[in-house]
DNA sequence: CGCGGCCCCTGGCCGC
DNA sequence: TGCGGCCAGGGGCCGC
């Protein structure tokens, strides 16, 4: 589902029929996601324009367009696109649809729970061409900047526990409640571990075995992506490759430990309490 | 400022 | 079979 590598199979799949296009216009059938939807506002803005370039930050879809603005599009944790026929009938929570072209495509969003975004930017771009409604951002996972001595100097001084920093998007992006858990367990790290106790091996270790998960997720976007446009049929990647997400009280795959689940912060985190401290 | 708690929303699943 | 409670992969806001 939609965590980076999620997004990421997302902007590769739409990409190609996306580019070029120009918008013919929006419809909403929802009065809004997490913010109020305002279709006036919307086709004022930009029917006619036409789509540049389709660029994923974070867990964000951005939509370049060529009036000088962008639409900033999040799929909270239910959300999805698909193109279809105009002709072809609404879905059940489905709420926008963006007509292409002639007219006869259709770019529908469906999001059941309506945690997701869509949302327009015309501020300008900051240095790393992004809109500067995301530059409260950390570094992307695979970004030169998310190296040792930028988390080790980070995580000096804080407190909280280490499960939430990862997860904390101004430390760095995309590292959702699964890939927290997943990372941790590779590291031999416990999610209750407070930040400043990490050290500078443990730092080295988050990068690249949180690279690793992801770079491994992103390989089987495919397959995951099946299961997240049915969400009922879920035998996809995940259930193969978790180590600990989601099997407290299953034994550890490496040691005879029981994998424990503990909330924090109103999250459930699992770790195997033999493999990491 | 850092941190935890709580909220947005629907639906699936589990136990009674 | 129905119903209440609990849980869900995200993130913003608020109060301490």
């Amino acid at each position: 589902m939609p965590e980076l590598p999620e997004v990421e199979t997302v902007k590769n799949a739409l990409a190609p029929h996306l580019q070029g296009k120009i918008i013919k216009a929006c419809h909403f059938f929802t009065a809004g996601l997490r913010q109020k939807l305002d279709e006036e506002l919307f086709n004022n803005a930009f029917i006619g324009t036409k789509i540049i370039r389709l660029k994923r930050r974070s867990k964000y879809l951005i939509f370049e367009l060529d009036n000088n603005k962008w639409i900033l599009s999040h799929l909270g944790m239910t959300g999805s696109w698909r193109l279809c026929p105009s002709t072809e009938a609404r879905k059940k929570h489905e709420h926008i649809s963006v007509l292409l072209g002639d007219g006869t495509q259709d770019l529908r969003y469906c999001d059941p729970r309506r945690f997701g975004e869509f949302r327009m930017i015309t501020a300008p771009l900051n240095k790393d061409d992004d809109p500067q409604a995301l530059a409260h951002l950390g570094p992307e996972p695979f970004d030169d900047a998310f190296n040792q001595a930028y988390l080790w100097n980070l995580s000096r001084n804080k407190t909280k526990a280490v499960k939430g920093f990862i997860m904390d998007p101004k430390t760095v992006c995309g590292i959702g409640n699964i890939y927290a858990s997943e990372t941790l367990f590779r590291c031999g790290i416990s999610p209750l571990r407070k930040t400043q106790k990490l050290t500078k091996k443990d730092c080295h270790n988050l990068i690249s075995h949180s690279q690793e998960v992801l770079q491994q997720a992103i390989a089987a976007g495919g397959t995951t992506i099946i299961d997240f446009q049915a969400p009922d049929g879920s035998e996809g990647w995940f259930h193969q490759q978790l180590n600990v997400y989601g099997r407290n009280g299953k034994k550890c795959t490496t040691c005879d430990k029981v994998i424990k689940r503990v909330v924090q912060t109103g999250r459930s985190s699992f770790y195997c309490p033999g493999c990491q401290k």
